[in-house]
DNA sequence: AATAATTTTGCAGACCCTGCACATTTGCAT
DNA sequence: ATGCAAATGTGCAGGGTCTGCAAAATTATT
């Protein structure tokens, strides 16, 4: 019933219907869980509500927790794509927002859907460290996209055949040691700065709209996170504290 | 605050017996994980090494990954009363970086069984979700107390001499949304930035010491996250390098 | 239409995790 | 020292998660 986006590629029937079976099973644990909270949810009812077997969810899901958390495996992808078609003069941490904020206003387009996840998350910590882990998977082609746009590295830098993909622990793990400290930083601070953004919103959402919201985070960022200016206040208080 | 035996109270011997069968079960899951790989080490493993019972692991631990990512719980207690004691005049995010550093001095004490969980945690994202989620779940209780810092909160402010460690999920999970921005971003990204430094500490351990790193993770965020000076030596120059 | 490739499914099995009851240990008062 | 109350350790039963394996069903190709 959702086409979620028009995918330009015509793709194979099969292909459609992966993609089908796939949302009917995330969105049938979103909605279910939303009702009945997320431990009490088996992975055999949300099976059987996408109309599919037990055994057929996990070939779609490592794990139960991961039906809930499941976002567009192609995010990451865009964002970074993003960065690197941004103007070279822009700084970093702009570039990095301008590409973030892109993606972002998808998630304002499917409000509902993202609020009953968020309720979800709220309710179930475990599941919102789930979503964190996958998130964290992205932070490092994250970081390694802005390291490679900051200026190409000295030596070790093998990025010339783009297919590989594969992300098991081969015998060198030390290509992802020789980023250096200010693109993992920045990927890492943004991506918190954004998951951040989020949560103020799902708690203030009625009289605050998230552009706004996500643009303060970014100003807090690019500011050096100074003290407050006191949002609601007129003035900035330096810090009359009452504090026995 | 360097003193190991901060554990003044005598503690009845049914405590202290308590905390050695937690620590050997801890210690056991890191040093099995670390040869066979943390998915190959059953409960049924990690108890036997312990000289326990399998049932009595999960009377320490809510799931076969916390064996591995357990901290300290009184971490995040003695943190947030580190910024609390703070002297009034400091910045937020210094007060939050010296209450961090306090914390982390220790983690070089214990470098050996932080490197072997270091080391677990690499080759296993799947737990390194579930640290970042415990991690989290002190995120809120940070974000309140510099919330509390900057300023009173109106009415509800609960919890102001708690030395009782209660982390249980209470009645109203409204308080937590009156948080404002600025405290849960700040300890957000303060919390983000410990953990790429310590990250970016066993990626460069060798040439490398962590409080370097971390005053210079630090550094950048004070400085708005701008672009890097260029840092290819060990030192960076000093907390100057911002654009004038 | 026949064949090949891919997906779905059922089944067996190991493991995770929990509630319950009982044995053991510890702390304390008598 | 002895007995009692509280806390902890242990075994068992049972449901839930997750993984191979092989057969059935569906889709794509010849």
């Amino acid at each position: 019933m959702q086409s979620v986006t028009t995918k330009g590629a015509p793709a194979g029937l099969r292909e459609r219907k992966k993609q089908a079976t796939r949302a009917a099973l995330a969105e049938a644990a979103v909605r279910l869980a939303a009702e009945h909270g997320a431990e009490n949810v088996t992975v055999e009812t949300i099976s059987n509500a996408a109309g599919v077997s037990p055994r057929t969810f996990f070939n779609y899901f490592d794990s139960h927790d991961d039906a809930f958390v499941m976002a567009d495996p192609d995010v990451g992808e865009r964002i970074r794509c993003a960065i690197r078609d941004a103007p070279a003069e822009l700084p970093p941490l702009e570039a990095v927002r301008e590409a973030m904020a892109g993606e972002l206003a998808d998630v304002e387009r499917q409000h509902e859907v993202w609020s009953l996840r968020a309720k979800v998350l709220q309710k179930s910590p475990h599941l919102l460290a789930r979503g964190l882990g996958l998130h964290m998977a992205e932070e490092r082609d994250l970081a390694r996209t802005i390291a490679d746009r900051l200026g190409p590295r000295t030596g070790t830098d093998a990025a010339e055949a783009g297919t590989e993909a594969d992300a098991n622990a081969g015998a060198k793990p030390c290509d992802d040691a020789d980023i250096e400290l200010y693109p993992r930083l920045l990927a890492a601070v943004a991506g918190t700065a954004v998951r951040v953004a989020i949560e103020h919103w799902y708690a203030h959402s009625p009289p605050m709209t998230f552009p706004d919201i996500f643009r303060d985070v970014f100003t807090h960022l690019s500011a050096g996170l100074p003290q407050p200016p006191a949002q609601t206040d007129g003035r900035p208080s330096d810090g009359r504290s009452t504090e026995s």
